[in-house]
DNA sequence: ACGAGATGCAACC
DNA sequence: TGGTTGCCCTCTCG
């Protein structure tokens, strides 16, 4: 069977028809695939066609009328966009979990291996004609499941209604036989673990872990026994950012001030007790504020770190930042030279100030002086960005960093130079964050964009592979701030991280979801409250603050700005209300009279509200 | 009810 | 090694 090819010979010079030249990779099954080809696609093909062997050379244009999948560009079987809802290509390694596909393969003893690339390790799959299989991985790389090295992966598969569950003594996951899974089959969408990957035990009972629990765990804080999942929302600013919100801060010392950073580089201070007192500082940075943190010694001010290449020093009364380093003292000059600020801490033992670039450099300034301390270290992969820093809490020597070389790195700050990290994190991807854990700071939790979250138990004990990865669906596309998930400042050991719901997770488990119906967008940007059960949340442009269901005071919209009380919320946040400024780049937020716009109301019921707020 | 665009990373050569 | 291309899980605006 042959398909219905079209050859246009090009009227040049060209040698020879060369259609031979291009790999014949598709076998007879294709042919099945003709069956319907309505004309535009028809049409379409020929337009990638043509232009394809433009951009080649002036070899004949063969136009094929295959169906091919949209994704892959195989055929068989058709994948991508059907209408609104998307079709899992079995070519693609899973969306969620990341785990490749295998398709049903037996390694031909005479190519390379498939994974590790070493000749004569061939790479086998064997699968059994019933719904039984086996599965065997290269064995010169680590387990793919638990890395641990020489665990090879050795699967047995069994036919159950969720797909195949795959069983051995150190993991829990699910498996489709020949080709992996797709997303849609993925287990970690309904695996009651929450997609928990649980470790070999790994108690390592070495001088460190000695010296760590007779010296340091003494002058440990006690735990505050219980806690109390704010799972309500209380008040909220709707719109308060022109732009999407980037971190979230509590005041040290003073419990209702919430601080925001946006993607505009404006600073926003909201005092959600009297949920009306809230000003958005436009003047604090030229573009995204990254990170900021307090100097707890002075709490009058706060330190940011922009993307314009400049750490700032905002006093929080006045809005008026002080600029203690600029990185771009000549102004733009293409972006291969402009320098961005990222990761930001404050090492308040050593008065350190301490930023990192997305060239891969670390800054120190003295707090006292603002001056820059000595020169900048390299301490990630050249070019590329640091974002997150982090001091131990215990050990003020040791330095967290991450960022987009794939690695969380470990650095003793008294000799800090490239490449002298003391441990060396590896992740599958970018990794958004780093954080020691707040008591002891002993153990480690990075989020990754490969879906991931990662804990390592104990800094003393093996950091070759983390002793929990948390599958947890972050990996959404650029326009969205990046996840980082954090420890519970009150509570270990218990961190939280979110999609559109709520979730805490300690020692790996799941332990509560909270959601709000209300909230149609995704909640990127959490941050616990360092004393009190609460929760503040920035999605896109708003800011939303929890509280414990039976604690929580209703605070009533004082006017008309923006603020939703769950529970009465109308049922759309997203509502226009009348006179609300559209252009994003008013910069302060004072709501107008109901003057402009008459063309685009707030909904009926949402106008009567209002109204009767005034 | 659409589509565009803002964007960052990785894969590909 | 740089330059180009493509991208599913968003959100907003027109």
């Amino acid at each position: 069977m042959s398909f219905l090819n079209v050859v246009i010979e090009r009227d040049t010079d060209s040698e020879e028809s060369s259609s031979e030249d291009e790999p014949e990779d598709e076998e007879g099954s294709d042919a099945k695939a003709i069956e319907e080809v309505d004309e535009d696609e028809v049409v379409e093909r020929v337009v990638e066609e043509v232009s394809a062997a433009k951009k080649r050379d002036k070899a004949p244009i063969t136009i094929s009328l295959k169906k091919v999948c949209k994704v892959c560009k195989r055929t068989g079987h058709e994948a991508g966009f059907k209408g609104a809802t998307y079709v899992d290509c079995p070519m693609k390694p899973c969306f969620l979990c990341k785990m490749p596909v295998y398709p049903n393969y037996i390694g031909c003893p005479m190519k390379p291996c498939f994974l590790c690339k070493m000749p004569g390790k061939s790479f086998v799959v064997y699968f059994i004609a019933c719904d039984l299989g086996t599965y065997i991985d290269c064995l010169m790389k680590p387990c793919f499941l638990c890395k641990m090295p020489g665990k090879s992966f050795v699967v047995y598969f069994i036919a159950c209604d969720l797909g195949l569950l795959l069983l051995d003594t150190h993991y829990w996951v699910l498996g489709t036989g020949n080709e992996g899974h797709t997303t849609m089959t993925c287990p970690h969408r309904i695996a009651t673990e929450h997609g928990v990957i649980p470790a070999p035990h790994r108690t390592t009972h070495n001088s460190l872990d000695y010296v760590f629990e007779r010296q340091l765990r003494p002058g440990i804080a006690k735990i505050k026994p219980a806690f109390v999942i704010p799972d309500e929302v209380n008040c909220a600013v709707i719109r308060y950012h022109s732009r999407r919100v980037t971190c979230l801060e509590f005041h040290p010392t003073n419990n209702n001030i919430l601080l925001s950073g946006d993607k505009k580089g404006q600073l926003g201070v909201w005092d959600y007790v009297k949920v009306h007192e809230k000003i958005v500082y436009g003047n604090v940075h030229g573009c995204i504020l990254n990170n900021m943190k307090f100097n707890s010694t002075n709490d009058g001010t706060v330190y940011t770190a922009s993307s314009d290449g400049t750490v700032g020093c905002t006093d929080l009364e006045t809005g008026i930042s002080l600029s203690l380093m600029n990185l771009n003292p000549g102004g733009w000059q293409g972006p291969s030279s402009w320098r961005m600020l990222y990761g930001l801490d404050v090492n308040l033992e050593k008065g350190l100030l301490l930023v990192a670039d997305n060239f891969g450099f670390l800054y120190l300034l003295d707090m006292r002086s603002n001056n820059k301390i000595g020169e900048a270290t390299l301490i990630h992969k050249k070019g590329s960005k640091v974002v997150g820093l982090h001091c131990n809490p215990v050990q003020p020597d040791l330095l967290l960093s991450c960022g987009n070389d794939h690695f969380a790195r470990i650095w003793d700050m008294r000799q800090l130079q490239a490449g002298s990290s003391l441990c060396n994190l590896a992740h599958g991807r970018v990794v958004n964050s780093a954080y020691f854990s707040p008591q002891s700071g002993s153990k480690i939790l990075t989020t990754s964009q490969d879906n991931r979250l990662r804990v390592w138990d104990s800094i003393f004990g093996n950091l070759d592979s983390p002793s929990r990865e948390i599958v947890h669906s972050h990996d959404f596309n650029r326009h969205l701030t990046p996840f980082r998930a954090e420890w519970d400042p009150k509570v270990i050991p218990c961190l939280f991280v979110l999609r559109n719901a709520f979730t805490y997770i300690s020692t790996g488990q799941l332990i509560s979801e909270v959601t709000e119906p209300n909230i149609t967008t995704i909640s990127p940007v959490n941050k616990l409250h360092p004393r009190d059960d609460v929760l503040a949340s920035g999605s896109s442009r708003s800011i939303f603050i929890w509280r414990p269901k039976e604690n929580s005071e209703i605070v009533q919209p004082k006017d008309e700005t923006k603020i939703i009380v769950c529970g009465r919320a109308e049922k759309k946040l997203k509502m226009k209300f009348e006179g609300e400024s559209d252009d994003s780049d008013n910069d302060n937020f004072t709501i107008k009279g109901k003057n402009s716009k008459s063309g685009k109301s707030a909904p009926k019921s949402s106008r009567r509200s209002l109204k009767g707020k005034r």
